[in-house]
DNA sequence: ATAAAATTTTTGTGATCACACTTTAAAGTT
DNA sequence: AACTTTAAAGTGTGATCACAAAAATTTTAT
C-alpha cells in the first residue's frame, strides 16, 4: 500500500440537497422500509423531506438509473416489482461479483478489518439465537457483515455495484422477512457466514467465493421457494393495466 | 423458452426528451466520441440539442449515477478521467461479467444469433486486415460482435450492467485508437474472437469464458502498457487545484 | 510589463409555473 | 341500485427565472 496525499484527506464531495435526498431514499429502499410495487410521488416526497420538487427529481432520475426506482409506462413512479426470473438473473450476478469481492478480500483484508468482521457476525450469530430475533437488527448485522468483506476488496467501483443491487433487492429481502420467516430459525446463515470468515483467515480467495456462493445461493433458493415473487407473464399482463 | 405476451409486444416505453438526450450523450461516451477530463455544459449541451436545460440536467444526472460522467467538487461537469488502478480493477469487474455472460450465451444463442455474430466477427476481421483499418468501423464492428453474444445470453440486467461499464471505459480505448495504436495490425483480438466464436458452436461455457477473458485482459495490458492513464497520486493532486 | 484587484461571464442548483395526461371522485342517467 | 358521463385532483415533464459560487476577463495599480 502506497502512502500519498489521496489516503490522508477526504474527497470533501460537494453537498446538494439532490445527494442528501437521494442517500434518504436510498436507505429506505435498502433497508426494505419500502414495499415492491410501492408508488411514491415527486410532490408527496418533496413536502415531506420539506425541499422542492426538484432536488427529488434529480434524486430520483439517478435512483431511476441505478433500477432501484422504477418509471412505469403511464408516468407513474414506483418501487420495482420483481419476477422470479429476474431474481434469479440478480442472484446469478450477485455470486459473480460478490464473489469476488469475497475472493479479492481475502488476500487483502487487514487484521482490523477482519476484527471489525468478526464482530458483526457475533452480533448477527447472536441474534438469530434469539427465540424471537429482531428482523430489523437481523438485516442491519448482516449488511455489516456483508459490506465489511468487501470493503475489504479495497475495489471501490465494485462495491458502489454491489450496493447497487442490494438496493434492488432490499425490499424483496424485507418482504420475506417481515412475513416472519421461518428461515430465521435455521443455523444455515450463520454456517455460511463462519465458512467465509474461516477462509478469509486462512486467506483462501477460492473457499471464500465459494462461501459466499453458498450463503447467498441458499437465501435466494428460500425466496424463490416461497413463490411471492410474481411470474413474468404476470408481470406482463400488469403492465399492459 | 415458455411462450407468452411479453415475448410479442415491445414494453412501449415512455418517450421523452430526456431520456433522448441521455442516448445521444451515452452514444457519444461509448463510442469514444468525448475525450477522458473534457468538460461539458448544461447550457451548451441544451442550446446544442434545441432544448432546454431541464431534459439536459436529468440526462446528465443519469449518467453521473452510471458513472458515464462525473461531477467534480467545484461543481464542474466532466467525462471521468481513470487512474490505472481504477482501469486495472474495471478491467476485473468485465472479466467476471461479460465471462458470466459468454458462458451463459454459449448455452442459450440461437443459430440465428451465432449467424450475427459471425457476421460482424468478419467484418471485423475484413477491417483489421486493411493497411490503414478505420477507427470508428473497428470499434463499431468490435461492439456488434461482442454484444452480440452477451444479448445471447438473455440477461437483460446483466447487458445493461456491461453496457454501463463499456460507457465508462469508451473514452479511454477511443483516446489510444485515435492516436493511432500499434495493437491495430496485430492478429491477437482477431485470434481471440474466433476462438470464443469456436467455444459458443461447441456449447462450451467455459472455454467461452476463458477466450473472453484473454481479449479483454491482453487489450487492457496494451492499454495501461502506453502509460497514458494518469497515475492515483497526480489524479488526487488534480482535484485539489 | 507584471501583478493584483475588480468586474463580467458562466457555471450548477433550487424554486415556481404551465401543460398534457392519468387517475380518482362526483354527478348525472337509465 | 348500477352504469355512464363529467368534473376535479394529482401525476411527471418541460421551461423560465433567481441565486451563489467559480472562472474568465478586464481594469487598475505598482
Amino acid at each position: 500500500m502506497t502512502m500519498s496525499i489521496s489516503n490522508l484527506v477526504t474527497p470533501l464531495q460537494r453537498k446538494t440537497m439532490s445527494v442528501e435526498v437521494h442517500k434518504q431514499l436510498r436507505t429506505l429502499l435498502i433497508g426494505g422500509r419500502m414495499m415492491p410495487g410501492e408508488q411514491i410521488s415527486l410532490r408527496s416526497t418533496a413536502e415531506a423531506l420539506g425541499v422542492s420538487v426538484m432536488p427529488v427529481r434529480e434524486a430520483v432520475q439517478r435512483l431511476v438509473a441505478e433500477q432501484a426506482l422504477e418509471l412505469a409506462p403511464n408516468r407513474t413512479l414506483r418501487v420495482p416489482t420483481m419476477s422470479a426470473d429476474q431474481f434469479r438473473e440478480i442472484t446469478r450476478i450477485r455470486i459473480n461479483l460478490e464473489g469476488l469481492a469475497a475472493a479479492t478480500a481475502a488476500l487483502r483484508l487487514t487484521p482490523e478489518g477482519i476484527e471489525k468482521i468478526e464482530d458483526a457476525n457475533a452480533d448477527f450469530s447472536r441474534e438469530i439465537a434469539k427465540a424471537k430475533p429482531d428482523g430489523p437488527r437481523l438485516i442491519r448485522f448482516n449488511m455489516e457483515f456483508h459490506f465489511g468483506v468487501y470493503q475489504g476488496a479495497e475495489m471501490p467501483m465494485l462495491l458502489r455495484m454491489i450496493e447497487d443491487l442490494w438496493s434492488r433487492i432490499g425490499p424483496i429481502l424485507n418482504y420475506d422477512l417481515q412475513r416472519g420467516s421461518r428461515r430465521l430459525q435455521e443455523r444455515e446463515p450463520v454456517d455460511h457466514h463462519d465458512r467465509l470468515l474461516a477462509a478469509i483467515k486462512q486467506r483462501d480467495a477460492a473457499a471464500a467465493a465459494e462461501a459466499l456462493r453458498g450463503d447467498i445461493q441458499t437465501a435466494a433458493d428460500f425466496i424463490v421457494a416461497t413463490k411471492l415473487l410474481p411470474t413474468a407473464e404476470l408481470e406482463a399482463v400488469a403492465n399492459t393495466a
